[in-house]
DNA sequence: TCTGGGGTCCTAGGACCC
DNA sequence: TCTGGGGTCCTAGGACCC
């Protein structure tokens, strides 16, 4: 059994967890920048704010209905979440976090498990002052499921049976009721099926997360992919997920952001993509990995009339490095190469890919050292071959014969990255 | 005037190998 | 006359999540 518990509103929660005066007001948090809402109360959905509407079209909201916007602060938020995190995991025996504010738990060989969930539920309100919402199910999708109906059912009584607010147990429904669940449940509010697949779905007339539990698995594979195939196993109780408690190193690491005003001029873009790639550094070095490659990006704003402007260029590192001033200086190459005049920019950002450890990275370097006979030069070589692809290293008449480190021929056996990635400039759309 | 930021996974198709 | 086929790797793009 899975549980999933799930904070209510949750940077709107922490807002109000320190400013007690708004409880009952409706409340947003905006982005960056005050572009949108990227959390709003209950009063505030009630006024019909939508989540990621920018902050212009509701604005006018703050005179006419009381309505009280913040600006986000993160760090705030992280503090709170891991508070939360720390007391929801006392429930079970192994816990994945999810996301800021979700976490699934393992229920394995715990008894009681609706009371104990009330009791966390209770501990994480006396304390923290934040509502969270709980889910339990056989599978995480079916967690998931019930969280939504324990939230849905508080928020809109008479959607799904008033016991299973706050804190729903799918074990403690009967197959009618669970059935009947579902079927009042839209599909797009499963997890896993979003905006796309839920028209696609709806064309085909399935509504319902019952209609979805009840096709057949081969059809969902060849129509959409396994993703969604998983998602029907998993809503009939199959589980094809398992918690993942011990994060995997990220495969990039990305700083971008909105420019609160547009930017045209090439020395300011310098100036805040170099503290893109600065920012970026630091993450990458916190997870401890160097970086192979770095992408870097501008554009101007989607919604704005042309001229618009949207290129990205992919700059190998001279080698794989967590240092910020090489890291820093490949980005503002790319950035130069990139740029052109005339534009409203309105983006920009950093990517940091082709991630590997740092400790592994430095073994690999120390193997070079240790090379001294045949036999353990062959080793090394297939090795090499074996990790980064065949006829990345070869051993040629003079001994090994490589045109860079073997480390940056990963992925170009056939698309060299320095002769032709670099020559390629995607073009402008006008 | 004003529209977020940071991720993951899967698939199709091209390129290449033998 | 008749011009293979299976496997792998890589990338771009699409879809999803919070």
């Amino acid at each position: 059994m899975f549980a999933l518990l799930d904070a209510n509103n949750f940077y709107v929660s922490c807002e109000k967890c320190f400013q007690p005066a708004l409880r009952d007001k409706p409340v947003v948090v905006l982005s960056a920048n005050d572009g949108c809402a990227i959390a709003r109360s209950e009063e505030a959905k009630a006024l019909g704010i939508k989540m990621g509407e920018p902050y212009f079209k509701f604005k006018h909201l703050e005179l006419t209905h009381g309505l009280v916007t913040r600006s986000a602060c993160f760090p705030l938020y992280a503090d709170l979440s891991s508070r939360l995190m720390s007391i929801a995991s006392g429930m079970g025996c192994d816990v994945e976090q999810y996301s800021i504010d979700e976490q699934f738990i393992d229920l394995s060989g715990v008894r009681e498990i609706t009371r104990r969930a009330w009791v966390i539920r209770d501990r994480i309100h006396r304390g923290l002052g934040i509502a969270c919402g709980v889910g339990i199910g056989p599978t995480k999708t079916l967690a998931k499921f019930a969280n939504h109906i324990a939230k849905a059912s508080e928020r809109r009584p008479g959607s799904y049976p008033a016991r299973l607010q706050r804190v729903c147990n799918l074990a403690e429904l009967s197959p009618q009721e669970l059935a009947a669940a579902l079927e009042a449940t839209p599909v797009g509010e499963i997890w896993g099926v979003g905006p796309r697949i839920s028209a696609q779905l709806y064309d085909a007339g399935i509504l319902n997360a019952l209609q979805l539990s009840k096709l057949d698995l081969g059809t969902v594979r060849r129509h959409w992919s396994v993703v969604m195939e998983r998602t029907v196993r998993e809503l009939n109780g199959e589980p094809c997920l398992t918690l993942e408690s011990q994060p995997e190193p990220k495969q990039m690491i990305a700083c971008t952001r909105s420019f609160g005003s547009p930017v045209s001029e090439l020395d300011p873009l310098i100036e805040a993509v170099s503290d893109f790639a600065s920012r970026a550094a630091q993450k990458l070095r916190l997870q401890g990995s160097v970086a192979g490659q770095i992408q870097v990006f501008a554009h101007t704003s989607r919604f704005r009339p042309p001229p618009h402007f949207h290129r990205s260029i992919v700059v190998p590192l001279i080698r794989p490095t967590a240092d910020t001033g090489l890291i820093v200086a490949s980005a503002v190459h790319g950035i130069k190469r990139i740029y052109r005049e005339g534009f409203e920019l309105k983006k920009a950002g950093v990517i940091l890919m082709d991630l590997n450890d740092k400790a592994d990275l430095q073994h690999e370097l120390d193997l070079g050292d240790e090379i001294c006979d045949r036999g353990s030069l062959f080793a090394a070589v297939d090795k090499l071959n074996q990790r980064y692809g065949r006829g990345t290293v070869h051993i040629g008449s003079t001994g090994l014969q490589t045109n860079r480190a073997p480390w940056q021929q990963r992925q170009d056996q056939r698309s060299p990255r320095y002769s032709t990635v670099l020559a390629e400039i995607p073009e402008v759309k006008c």
